[in-house]
DNA sequence: CGAACTATTAACTATCCAGTGAGTTAACTC
DNA sequence: GAGTTAACTCACTGGATAGTTAATAGTTCG
């Protein structure tokens, strides 16, 4: 194959302003892909739309994170290790052991009606099976501190005799996620089936109220053989 | 025996035997549609794979459905169908509330972990802010049965002074169905995250006992304000 | 400075994929 | 058994879309 002379057209300056920064290039490709894939899934979304939306061309997402998957799974990184920082900042043993449950889950609540996109990526995500997920190097360490947390609530609770005993830190954590899960992650549906809005502020306050009793009174009930 | 069949047509006949049998067809499609929208989604399934699946040709999909959304819409439309149809066979007023409780929060249970393709295509909806089932008519009504039951058992339950008064069935089911969504849901982000398996042999018996004290004993407070 | 490297731009391509045009045959009607 | 309609087949299309090729310009560092 002789490479005659290519017919290839000089590329005429348009942008005669032209300043690098690699960072600022990524982190705008980042967050305009997170609320992107968060929208519309990772099959769903639109490489070009995405690109069209940063300040940068199409061929730089690319040249940053591979392919789709590689910004997905980025996008995906990125998103657990706010969360993290953002929960980092929680301190709840100065509390007493009710208290402190009611706190837990008063935040996780919270946290989640602030993130709606996060809750959509986690639901994407396991529609896909967690694969990508699994794929991200020490993503576990992350969710550590939050069953730490719960685990030493827990032991001051059975030590004052306030708790049962039988309740493993992962099981309120099951509590409490699913509950403020399910209200974020399926208010479409619910909404339409049930003609009731979870997110209403009346509504909100509610169940945000009913959640930590409900994970209270579980946790005072006296046994598990209750019947 | 292989008797001599092939040269009693034509030869010009491509299809020999070609039966007309417009309601196996569409359900085949749909049937098909179904465990691929569940498994890729909306905008992830390809209308040339469901095709390939069936017995007839892509051209019999928009023959039959108009085009992909109007057979998504189809599949989901006919799995909340489906799923009314087996609900409406559980009977509990017969039990005492407690129990009846109970015997709903297990069914809820087991109906998730029996049906998991049918949570996948909730999720996949609510990713798609649920438009698609708030377009099918009379969806709602599939519902009422379901709150119908609970507010029967917690009227019965008051009446005993078994349960607290500011109890909704709409709590009540909110409270099951979330804990029962996400252990099929999220199974999967979960597991990574806390290296548990959700749904688990021993796990699940945990959790499905678990799910009756978590409701009975939050019925059985006596009052919201117990702090 | 200038060579080497990194970031960036613009144009290009191959394939995928939802949707169609147009005709054919089975079954039904009278 | 001719006419009509519903069910079905086959081949095709054009636009969307992930990913590439290759040239260019800012940055670093000897």
């Amino acid at each position: 194959m002789a490479p005659a002379e290519t017919a290839r057209k000089a590329p005429t300056r348009t942008t005669p302003k032209r300043t690098r920064n690699p960072e600022r290039t990524r982190e705008d490709i980042l967050r305009v892909a997170t609320t992107e894939f968060a929208d519309k899934g990772l099959s769903g979304a639109r490489i070009d739309e995405i690109a069209a939306k940063t300040a940068t061309t199409k061929r730089m997402l690319y040249y940053y994170f591979g392919d789709k998957e590689g910004l997905y799974r980025a996008v995906l990184a990125n998103a657990y290790q706010e969360i993290r920082h953002e929960e980092a900042q929680v301190d709840v043993d100065h509390l007493d052991p009710e208290a402190a449950i009611r706190a837990v889950a008063e935040i996780t609540f919270d946290h989640h009606e602030a993130h709606p996109d996060f809750i959509r990526l986690v639901a994407i995500e396991n529609t896909h099976r967690g694969e990508n997920l699994a794929a991200i190097e020490g993503i576990a360490e992350t969710q550590r501190p939050a069953v730490e947390t719960l685990d030493r609530i827990l032991a001051r609770g059975r030590e004052l005799g306030l708790f049962r005993d039988d309740v493993t830190p992962l099981d309120v954590h099951i509590l409490i996620s699913s509950f403020c899960v399910f209200r974020i992650a399926n208010r479409y549906t619910f909404g339409t089936l049930f003609d009731w809005d979870l997110t209403a502020p009346e509504n909100r306050t509610h169940l945000r109220t009913m959640l930590g009793d409900v994970v209270l009174s579980y946790l005072r009930s006296n046994t598990g053989h209750d019947d």
